[in-house]
This record gives C-alpha cells, sequence and structure tokens, in this order.
DNA sequence: GATGAATGAGACTTCATTCAT
DNA sequence: CATGAATGAAGTCTCATTCAT
C-alpha cells in the first residue's frame, strides 16, 4: 500500500537530519550566528525548502544541533571524568573531537558565551543543561567540590582557555590544531 | 537659535562619539554582531538618527571602534613588552583593561575568531594589523623568534586562552573576574 | 500484486473523489479560503500526494467542488420553484440541504461574495452560471420579471440573507440550525 | 532640540494609522483574509516598510482594525438600543454605516463567521467582546431577555441576516445599496 | 492507485539607511 | 546638531506542486 515503506521513509529523515546538522555546523563555524537558511541548505546539498521540510526554523534547528552535541557532551563526561581517567585525558579528547566534529565546538562555544546569542527562554534552559551536565562533572573531577557557589568556576575557565584556543585552527579551517601545545599551555598542570 | 562656536560644536562631537563607541561596545557584548543600530542608539541614550549622523553606516561605525581599539592595544604591547615587562604582567594588564573597556575586549575576541563575521575587504586589514600590532610583539617578548611561519602561533595561543576565560565573565557582565585564576591558569609558567 | 479490474479501480476512484471533495467543503467551513491542501488530505484520511492524485491543484479541486454543487443547486431550482412550489419551501429546503451538505452551503456563500476570493477568469463563469441557474429561477418565482436590470436583486438578497443566518450555525459547526426563525425572519412575507 | 516636536510626530502618526487602516479595510473586501501587505501600503500610497513601521505583522494590524471597529460598534449601540430608538432605526443605521466605512463592515462580517480566519487565542477575545458589546445589547432591545442561553440568537440571526445582504453590494463596491429593500425584508417587523 | 520527500515561487518580516524637519 | 518617520533590499518562512518509489 505505502510506496516507500515506514522504514524507507525513516532512513530518509534520518540520514537527511545528519546532513543538515552537519551542514548547519560548518556554517556556522564559517559565518557565525548569521548563517543564512540558504548557505545550510547549500552545504548540505538540498533545497533550502527541504530544510524547512526539517525543521521549522532557524532556532529550531540550532536547538536541535545543540541538543545532540549536549548528548555527546554528556557520554565524553562519563567516559572521562567518572572513570577515573585524568583531567588532562579529557582535554585532550576534547581538543580532539572538536577538530573532527563542529556541532561539538559550536556548543561549547555557545557555552562560553552563555549562548548569549540565542532566543532567551531557550538560552536559559541550555545554560543549566552545559553546566549540569559538562561543567559539574569537570568540577568534580577537580576534586574542587565544595559548597562554594563558584566551585564550577574552575572547571568553566579551564574549558573556555581551551575553546578559545581551539577557536584559532576551527576558525581557520586549518586540518591541523597544535593540540600538543594547548595541552601544554592550559593542561600542564594535571 | 544661538549659533554655537566652532569649540563647542567639537566638544559635542567628541563627546557624542564616545557615547556612541562605548554603547557600541556594551550592545556587542550582550547581542554578539547581531547587535542593531537601535539597541546602540538606545544604550547611547540618542535618538538612532543621530548614529548617523556621526557614522556613515553600521561597519563604519564597528572599523572606528575597532581602529581605536587597536591603538590602545599597541601602545599597551610597547608599554609591557618592549621595555622588559614580563609576559604575565602584560596578561593580567590585559585582562583588568577587557574588564574595565568593552571595546578592547570586542577587539581581542573578533581577532580570535579572524574576524570572521566581518565583511570581508576590511577583515583582512584588521587580521594583518592585529598580528603585527600585537601578536608579534608578544611573539619577540615570547623569545621564540624564529624564522618558523608559525611563530607567531603560540603568542597567539595565550591571547586566545586568555580571551576565552575572560569572555566567562564579560558575557555575564560581572564586575568581577577571577584574574588571579585566569593568570594562574594560563600564565604560570612565564 | 492481483492487478485490479477496471470496474474495481473505477470504484475507488468514485468513493476517493467523493471523500475529497466532503473534506474539502468540511475544510472550507472551517479555515475559509487558506484551506491547505494537507488540510483537505488530513480530513479525508488520505495522504496529500494522493490529492494531487485526482485533482491537478487546489482550483481544479476547488472548481469540481463548486460544479458539482452547482448542479445540485439547478436541480434544486427545478424541482421546487418551477413547479408550483413556494419560495418559502424553497427557502427551507435551502437550510436543509446547507446544513447536511456543506460543500452546497459554501457555493452560495461564494456566490454572496460574487466568488472575490478566487482567480479571476474562473470567478466570472461562475458568477455568470449562479445568476442563471439559482437566481433567475428564483426571481421568476418572485413575480418580479421586469426588464429592470436590477430584477434580479430581489431574489439575490432573499439568498445571501438566508446564507448570512445559516452561516452562524455551519460555522459554528453545531447540528442544530435554527430553520423555523430564520424562516420566520426571512421567509415570512412569502 | 527636537527637529519635528513631540505634537508634529503624533500628528504624522495619527494621520498615518488612519491611512493605513481604512486602507486595510478597503483591501479586505477586495481580496479577503488573503490581502497582502503590499496591497494595503499601495492602497494607503506608502512604501510597505512604512506599514510595519506602524504594525508588527499582518495580525497586529488586522486586530487594531477590529478594535477601533469595535468601539464603533458599541457606541452605536448606546445611541441606537439604549434610547428607545427602534430596532428598525438600528439596523437601518447599521446598513448606512456599512456603506461608507469598510472597517465596519468587515468587523461584522468576521463576527458572523466567529472570527474562524484569525489565529485563534485573539479570535475567541473578539467573539466574546463582540457578544458583550454588540449582540446582547441588541438582544435586550428585543426583549428577549430570558435566561434561555440561546436568548443572543436572535438577535445574531438579524445582525447575520443584515450581513449577508449588505455584502451584495459591498463586495460588488457599488456606491448604492439597497438599503429600504433589505430594510423591508429583514426589519418589517420590528 | 498511494504516498511523503523534495522543492522554490512568492509572501512575510527585519533592519540598515535615507531624509525632511 | 538631532531626530524619528519612511523605505526597500535582503532574509525568513509557507505551502502548492512535482516526483521517485
Amino acid at each position: 500500500m505505502t510506496p516507500r515503506t515506514k522504514e524507507q521513509n525513516e532512513a530518509i529523515r534520518t540520514r537527511r537530519i545528519g546532513q543538515i546538522l552537519r551542514a548547519a555546523a560548518e556554517t556556522y563555524v564559517l559565518k557565525g550566528i548569521n548563517m543564512e537558511m540558504r548557505d545550510i541548505a547549500a552545504a548540505a546539498d538540498l533545497g533550502y525548502g527541504t530544510v524547512y521540510h526539517y525543521y521549522k526554523n532557524k532556532y529550531d534547528l540550532l536547538s536541535d544541533l545543540l541538543n545532540m552535541a549536549l548528548d555527546e557532551a554528556e557520554k565524553m563526561g562519563l567516559n572521562y571524568l567518572s572513570q577515573g581517567s585524568s583531567v588532562k585525558a579529557y582535554g585532550i579528547a576534547l581538543l580532539g573531537r572538536w577538530r573532527k566534529d563542529p556541532s561539538l565546538f559550536v556548543l561549547y562555544k555557545l557555552a562560553c558565551e552563555h549562548f548569549r546569542e540565542l532566543p532567551e527562554p531557550e538560552a536559559a534552559v541550555f545554560r543549566e543543561r552545559f553546566r549540569q551536565g559538562v561543567i559539574t562533572p569537570l568540577a568534580e573531577a577537580l576534586g574542587t567540590i565544595t559548597k562554594d557557589p563558584r566551585s564550577d568556576e574552575s572547571a568553566f575557565l579551564i574549558i573556555a582557555g581551551l575553546v578559545g584556543c581551539a577557536g584559532l585552527s576551527v576558525y581557520r579551517r586549518s586540518a591541523d590544531m597544535n593540540e600538543q601545545e594547548i595541552a601544554i599551555l592550559l593542561l600542564g598542570s594535571f
């Protein structure tokens, strides 16, 4: 009855969404928040109507991008921080992932700017989720679990320093990031 | 009705331009590159037509902002780096200035993103001026003057790391920046 | 897999077209001219590609709807007006039909607005057919057959009044229309 | 100091809003809910950017139009119904006003369709205000104040009948409405 | 016959910029 | 000098329509 089966359609949808999200992350790196839907569609090799077939609007797309990335980010915390692995190893892993997956970099970048370029009701949600899923686990690994409300601050500073440094090569779109040097600069003491 | 003297007019102009530039920097910190001329005018407590009385257009204004800031940045290099003062002192001085003067922070922030959100012919000019006026002096102070074309990289990494960290409090618009902790994290070895 | 017979296919087509036309009329009542093809398909419980399997485009569908309704409307005129039946009975019959068949109501409604929301070349055709097939027969029954070019006006006024009143319950989608009261109000003198 | 005084600006704004509302009502009569902002701007002899200078969007404009018209409609109720004036006089007055002021006709027209073409949260507000400000006063004048929840129904039927009839000439954009004949048809018994 | 993924024309809306006062 | 009304280029987004399966 159905000319394409439900499964076929689902497969198409999954693939397209992947294409679009990847394209959006690349476009963000290139143009910043002013990226246009046309750019994203072109980067994904799709008509721009198609992007709207999958996402209601620009911020809906960005939202999905960030939520996916947050899933990844939380997983990394679990893998590297809760199982006795060192903070240094975690930092180096982050640098590697950012280089290979722009969407993950975009998440950390926006987080360091407190998601200030996003429309507000949503921004607050991301701020909170990022803090709980990424910052706090790192803070705990740093052994700085005091009841001081600024206890997360050090963890955030490390992330922000790494993001700042990594940005230099990400925005230059050069394949080689000076990961060794960044690690020495920022993670030498861990 | 009574016409103003030339001097009075000049004084007004100077004050207005200061108002506008400060407002623009604050607005950039708040909203990013998508800041609107209306926002800037409102932040400067001026009618929005007035901004155009002083600046031909948005990028003209941004240009002036960045050029002013570059003048300052170059002066800082001369003061702290060429006269035997330490890299650490320079870094701490930067943090202090960024906290007090948003326009200086904006310059360094855009520089770390290679001015990618600016229209291109102009962006290249800023990239070059920033490299020559800020990065290279720091690289020289670091004693890394080799003929390696990547010799400036380490200097840029330090700046980028500092900007990333400083951004945390700048974007939060909190008066207190954790300058001590940032200095230990990034400048400990100098 | 087993191919269907010609008769089976024909039966399917007929049923589908009925589904679609009914759905279109209901959707028009609900949303007005801005009804979407998706809405119609959903109301007909069909995939939205399917509607295009039967109708080339939106106005082709609307055209078919109105032509079918016009056939009905003309038949009603013949039944109630040419055979000595009273104007009042005709009016009451109209109210009953509109309540049960949205597509008939849609026709009269659009007619009272001179089909102004339809694309123009086509609108004129409907205006003319409605006048000849519905208005003039009623005008003749009213005994107002003068050569006065405005002789149809009274007939049209009665129809428009009835449509206005009937709309109250049709748009409210309530099953019970106050047919008695409407008849007294508008048809009392006939 | 101010190049145009506050009063001058206010005068301009008032005039422009009048222009725009008038143009919007005329355009609605011509094209229905699918009227375009371009059409409205053109009809008002303004650039379409100007319309957005005064109204955030299409439904904001329509909202203002309807609220203004509701003010008028409520005033008419007070003038004709609460002071012993007859229902018939009220009906005839309505016909006259609709002919001269399209925005008033648009209000009654949309009301008879229960504002179904407006976005829903807002539509409900208009439904309620129209009922309280227009229908109920008429119902009371009709002396049909029973506790029957359908007591307003007769009043609404009269309005709907008048709107249906008046529409014939309004949509035809003919200057002469057959007010006498409509009055005899619908208001003869009052 | 039936479906929904894909698409772009065209409408909606924003916002930098001009201009009259 | 100062202002805000006026404007349209350039984005955003909707939705009728096409098309592969």
